[in-house]
DNA sequence: TGACAAAGTGTAATAATGACACTATACTTA
DNA sequence: TAAGTATAGTGTCATTATTACACTTTGTCA
């Protein structure tokens, strides 16, 4: 069976950039091709758009099955389709970026027999298509975003010392920055809720968890406020 | 001659939220849908993405086509695809937003017959498809992007007062700005040039005329520097 | 028990913001 | 031609936010 149209029409795929940390570097998480064109190459998580799934459905689709990650945070990036991006023939696609906690997102090997790895950000091979520029474009939004919203919660696992919160940001927004400075804003905005644990197994003084108050964020956020580092 | 393929496949439009500025309102560019579905009712001008031309490049295209405007500020928002947002079949499209300044850039009556019109963003009509959807989500953004950008000059002639630059703030912020600070912080960005002009044929005191200085908003944009208001 | 590694804490100088009201200028009209 | 009117243009002070900066505390390990 075949599909025919009066007008040509582009393929649609959604492609999405997965952000995870470590405690070292921001990485990302890529799948090795299998097929030509880019055959071995490495490639962002993505595929078709099936007829009954929104865009997002779509992106969330692909990564379960390509990285068996579920339940992530996932926004839309920006929509590539220049003609000529895949050698094939026209294909537009949706970027998505998603944040998980490294930890507790376990990236099972693909169902299709592909390979799925972590590379750090600042140590990537060349990608598949315009996979490069998707990405950089998707590090510069989140660079971008981290300043005005609380959105690097996503990256760490539930609990977590400020340590780890401030590393978050110094390693995404590519600059060092002030501990009783970045404490004093951070505990500022009283989105953080310091609970009674302390770190464990640590070869020094265990550090406070704490937790993102999340209910807390979205009623401010209903009120138009705004959060700044 | 038709197309075929082996999945079927949505079609791809593209949408362009148009906003302009007259003394009182915020307005948006609308255009008249001349056949079903939604015959007669109020739309974004959009249309079809054509086989050999980018995304943007398409956007450029319907909005000449549809409502005679050329060489304005064009950002890609968002793209809308869920199923059924179109009645007749799956249609996803890749929405724009302009800046244009209403009096340069004179609106003719469109080349394919509909009518094109603008209306104030606070008194609009219900719109086909879900572009009123689209056009909250391109006012949201543009609020968002006002803040931190200097991208408000686009909607203004290229030599204006200050009077008109804050009342353009306070429209598409909607909240009132005082007079001194806000000049202060705008002079304070040295992005504004003041001209030895004043504005002509007003009924009282005649102000200062300034230009924007783009070249060195692209000089400090590069260095990474941060616009506010 | 001493060395270590990271946690945790305060202050003072400077800069940015917000609140606030009057004078100057140019045109209009009586 | 003087009074009226509509908008332009201007400064200060109190408050808040930001920046720069260094030592003590706590727990582990050898």
């Amino acid at each position: 069976m075949t599909y025919q149209y009066e007008f040509p029409r582009p393929a649609l795929t959604v492609d999405c950039v997965v952000f995870g940390l470590d405690d070292q570097d921001l990485k990302v998480l890529l799948i090795q091709r299998d097929l030509e064109p880019f055959a071995g190459k490495w490639a962002l998580p993505g595929g078709f758009v099936h007829e009954e799934e929104t865009l997002e459905e779509a992106a969330r689709r692909e990564l379960a099955e390509e990285t068996g990650l579920t339940r992530v945070f996932l926004e839309q990036l920006y929509t590539f389709g220049d003609p000529g991006r895949d050698p094939r023939e026209r294909v537009v696609t949706v970027a998505y970026y998603a944040l998980v906690n490294i930890r507790d997102h376990k990236v099972r090997a693909s169902t299709d027999a592909r390979n799925a790895a972590w590379f750090a950000v600042t140590d990537l091979p060349s990608l598949a298509f315009d996979h490069d520029y998707i990405l950089e474009t998707a590090r510069q939004r989140l660079r971008g975003k981290l300043s005005y919203q609380p959105i690097g919660f996503e990256l760490l696992p539930q609990k977590f010392t400020l340590s780890q919160l401030q590393r978050l940001y110094e390693t995404i927004l590519e600059k060092p920055l002030d501990k009783r400075n970045f404490r004093r804003k951070i505990l500022g905005t009283s989105l953080l809720h310091e609970t009674d644990e302390i770190e464990q197994d640590v070869a020094h003084r265990a550090a406070r968890l704490y937790s993102f108050d999340e209910a807390k964020y979205r009623r401010l956020a209903k009120q138009g406020f705004l959060f700044e580092i």
